[in-house]
DNA sequence: CAGGTATCCTAC
DNA sequence: TAAGGTAGGATACCTG
């Protein structure tokens, strides 16, 4: 029997068999199955080429065709290499997981291409494939815990247009014992996104029967994707460990509690390691046929919230919420409120098994992570969990295998040493500035990335250099040489034109949608394009990445700071005023002598400057213009009231935008900078003054004061405690390490990278004393004259430039310095 | 109390 | 031993 239709590839991995490889490919088909794709018929290789630049009719090192692993070798073909073209061959090994050992041995005679990359992203790169596919292949009995699985080989897959995925989320939470470490009860909700509907599930059994229990809803429920607040960090982890400390040595015990994988449960030997969760030494967790994606780190990379916690971002996101007002449980007294009252922890688990999946929603987290992989054409967890520089290869590798470019090793090129010199900054003036207009270059490293032929492949190494004349490439400031697209198109020139191009179509796509759900498709896949094309000068610019090289990246920005200062200067000379600019951006002042309408010259001003300065490939948009524009006088601290193409105020830099300051601070800087915007500097004065003094004589509300870092640190398993020490040089200085210690110290979950909030309760002492901020148990006091001294030197900064300083917004009068004359 | 170091977070 | 970049402002803590 056949089965045909269209899939949605969540993740993959391959299984050696005797005389061949299979990959195992797990899928939500759009019919809302989950089809496992067994693909065969594709062989492990790498390449070989000798070492150094290579001479026609020199010899080469005998081909390694001795080797019991290796099946055959072929070749040679001429690929390009930094080196000029080289004769290469193409090694076909047994398995994959022999590439490292072999390519390790034959390392002192070839250069290895190819020779790192996973077996699994083969089915992507080989068939041009991407995570939406067709497939039509023949339906296969399956031990695997799937609706359907189907034989099929490369020819009988096929590029899907993506489609939005009916996914199956998995969410849960545990509440666990501070005491003893163990589970006390847990609660899932299942949800089908092809229907919306959920089903809620909760567990207060024993610890074992818990663990069974929900082992049982995953395996029947099959969801596709894992989620849950801080699982990653958490929950997963105290799964695991549960389920390894009841069962023992008990395999079979240790598959009902951790059996979570979509495999079955009769795996023997390495296949087996996949149907229990793993989390090496990378952020993300592991299991076969499905993604785990942690709510709290999407929300953290989504919202870049204030705090972090549960509480504080279902409250962002759902202010109107009535479940989050409800008396809640002490997450420090768990062991006794569970005693007293179970229903009502079963409850509050259950809720919070429940938000992370509306955050989820709300972020729209699911179906950006798909366009994501729809766009770089990888599965969903590679996407949802992989690194930026695993999505550009995606794109990268697979365009080099069909243009007979080799594709190095990771690590292969000479680490970059120090760092290349960035973007130029040019010094902001103090004070306020009227009729300001900004104008930004379009897409400024991209463009220059096309427009100067940018890549790995059309560099010309100075050892190569004899082989052409000045007239075939273009220099950079910086004396890197790049060809000319008539001699080599680079890679990367095409694919950011293609992403270019991609991008407009979503555009009009989004203009002619007929319908909400296509009009956000659209939005969601040229979103994920804009993403995708601003990653590649990060990772080009990285040291380590397979296709760089430190002079791809510092020839960019070297024509970057080329071009601005470039038109800063003709501005200049012109008799113009330049205010301020950043990287990629100008502020220029609007010539409004004489003018009846300085908002309607400031838009004419804005479009003509912009055009007049535009060239091919360094295109100058008139994007924002300004009524005022304020700084105290440092670079990416400004404010500006924004009047077209909209009214607003826009802040940069400033307290305002920070998310380790506090809410006080915050809203009280904002009332100052409005005043300041309306030109009245009296206000804005009489503002910090009271502002200030309110907080020193103690009448702001504690919970205006919290504030906020992130802390890092790490579990040492031996001694079974967190340590900072490898984090901090030293970790008591540390603020936010001393609120950490003092939650960890109640019993309290902590996650590293995770913000932590604190109160100052007395500055005087060194180091201060600071109090954690726990909703449960709110701080009561707070040290008013930290406070007024915090608000007070940011507040000053502003007010300096009306010639009141911090000192005298803190006395509340000028007499201290009209002593002090 | 000035100056140096470590760290956080932001703008681009 | 995992991996997009640099420029920049600001704070807390420590030292002499």
């Amino acid at each position: 029997m056949r089965w045909k239709g269209d899939v949605a590839i969540i993740t993959g991995r391959y299984l050696s068999a005797d005389e061949s490889t299979i990959m195992e490919l797990w899928s939500r088909a759009r019919n809302g199955q989950s089809v496992l794709l067994r693909v065969h018929g594709v062989r492990p290789w790498f390449e070989i080429t000798p070492h150094g630049r290579w001479k026609d009719g020199e010899n080469h090192p005998n081909l390694p065709e001795t080797y019991e692993e290796i099946t055959e070798v072929r070749g040679p073909e001429m690929k390009w290499t930094y080196l000029g073209e080289k004769p290469v061959w193409k090694v076909f090994v047994k398995q994959p997981f022999m590439v490292p050992k072999i390519r390790q041995e034959l390392s002192g005679k070839w250069t290895i291409l190819s020779g790192d990359i996973p077996f699994v992203n083969r089915f992507f790169l080989d068939g041009d494939l991407s995570m939406h596919v067709t497939v039509d292949g023949e339906v296969c009995e399956s031990e695997h815990p799937v609706d359907v699985c189907i034989d099929i080989s490369m020819d009988e897959v096929k590029h899907c247009e993506p489609f939005p995925a009916p996914f199956k989320i998995f969410s849960f939470d545990l509440e666990t014992s501070i005491a003893h470490d163990t589970i006390l009860c847990a609660a899932a909700v299942i949800e089908d996104m092809g229907t919306g509907e959920r089903e809620r599930h909760t567990f207060s059994e024993d610890e074992q029967t818990i663990l069974e229990n929900l082992t049982k809803l995953v395996r029947e429920t099959d969801p596709d994707i894992i989620t849950g607040y801080n699982i990653d960090n958490f929950d997963m982890g105290r799964i695991l460990d549960r389920a390894n400390f009841v069962s023992g040595n008990d395999k079979e015990k240790k598959i009902r509690t951790l059996g979570w994988g979509r495999v079955s449960t009769d795996e023997q030997g390495r296949r087996r390691d996949t149907l229990f969760p793993t989390r090496g030494t990378s952020r993300a967790w592991n299991m076969a046929g499905r993604c785990v994606m942690d709510a709290w780190w999407q929300a953290r990379q989504a919202l870049r919230p204030q705090r972090e916690t549960l509480k504080f971002v279902s409250t962002l996101l759902f202010p109107e919420s009535e479940d989050m007002q409800k008396m809640d449980v002490d997450a420090s007294k768990m062991d006794e409120e569970w005693k007293n009252r179970p229903e009502e922890v079963i409850e509050y688990c259950l809720r919070d098994a429940e938000l992370p999946l509306d955050i989820m929603h709300k972020i729209q987290a699911f179906r950006r992570k798909e366009a994501v992989a729809a766009v770089a054409k990888v599965s969903l967890d590679t996407s949802a969990n992989g690194t930026t520089s695993q999505l550009i290869d995606s794109l990268v590798i697979r365009m080099a295998d069909r243009t007979g470019i080799g594709v190095p090793l990771t690590g292969s090129a000479e680490r970059k040493e120090g760092q290349i010199e960035g973007g130029y900054v040019h010094d902001v003036e103090a004070g306020l500035h009227r009729w300001v207009a900004i104008l930004d270059f379009k897409s400024m490293y991209p463009s220059i990335m096309i427009g100067k032929n940018i890549c790995y492949t059309t560099r010309i190494d100075d050892m190569l250099s004899d082989a052409f004349s000045p007239e075939d490439y273009e220099k950079s400031p910086t004396g890197a040489k790049f060809c000319h697209d008539g001699i080599r198109r680079g890679m990367v020139p095409k694919l950011l034109e293609d992403l270019m191009s991609q991008r407009d179509v979503h555009k009009a796509g989004m203009r002619n949608a007929s319908d909400e759900a296509q009009r956000s498709y659209h939005d969601q896949m040229q979103y994920a394009v804009k993403i995708l094309m601003n990653s590649f000068y990060g990772v080009f610019a990285s040291g380590f990445y397979r296709f760089t090289h430190r002079q791809l990246g510092e020839s960019i920005t070297a024509w970057a700071r080329q071009n601005i200062k470039t038109i800063i200067q003709k501005l200049g000379d012109e008799g113009q005023h330049v205010v301020y600019s950043d990287t990629d951006s100008i502020f220029v002042k609007t010539p409004v002598d004489g003018v009846t309408d300085p908002r309607q010259a400031m838009i004419e001003f804005g479009h003509s400057t912009a055009e007049r300065f535009s060239e091919k490939s360094a295109e100058l948009e008139f994007e924002t213009g300004m009524s005022v524009f304020f700084s105290h006088g440092a670079k990416k601290r400004y404010v500006g009231q924004v009047v077209w193409p909209e009214e607003k105020m826009m802040i940069k830099g400033y307290e305002t935008q920070r998310t380790d300051s506090f809410r006080y601070l915050t809203e009280g800087m904002k009332n100052i900078f409005k005043h300041v915007l309306a030109d009245d500097s009296e206000a804005a004065i009489n503002l910090a003054i009271e502002t200030i003094s309110a907080v020193k004589k103690g009448d702001v509300p504690v919970r205006d004061l919290i504030m906020s870092k992130s802390c890092k640190g790490r579990w040492d398993r031996k001694r079974a405690k967190w340590d900072f020490s490898q984090d901090y040089a030293n970790p008591d200085a540390m603020i936010q390490v001393r609120a950490a210690r003092a939650i960890i110290d109640k019993g309290l979950p902590f996650t590293p990278g995770m913000k932590i909030a604190y109160i100052v309760t007395n500055a005087k002492n060194r180091p201060m004393e600071i109090k954690p901020w726990l909703e449960e148990d709110p701080v009561a006091e707070y040290d008013g004259q930290f406070y007024a001294d915090r608000l007070a030197t940011a507040f000053g900064r502003v007010t300096e430039a009306f010639d009141w300083s911090a000192k005298e917004l803190l006395a509340g009068n000028r007499q201290t310095s009209l002593f002090s004359f």
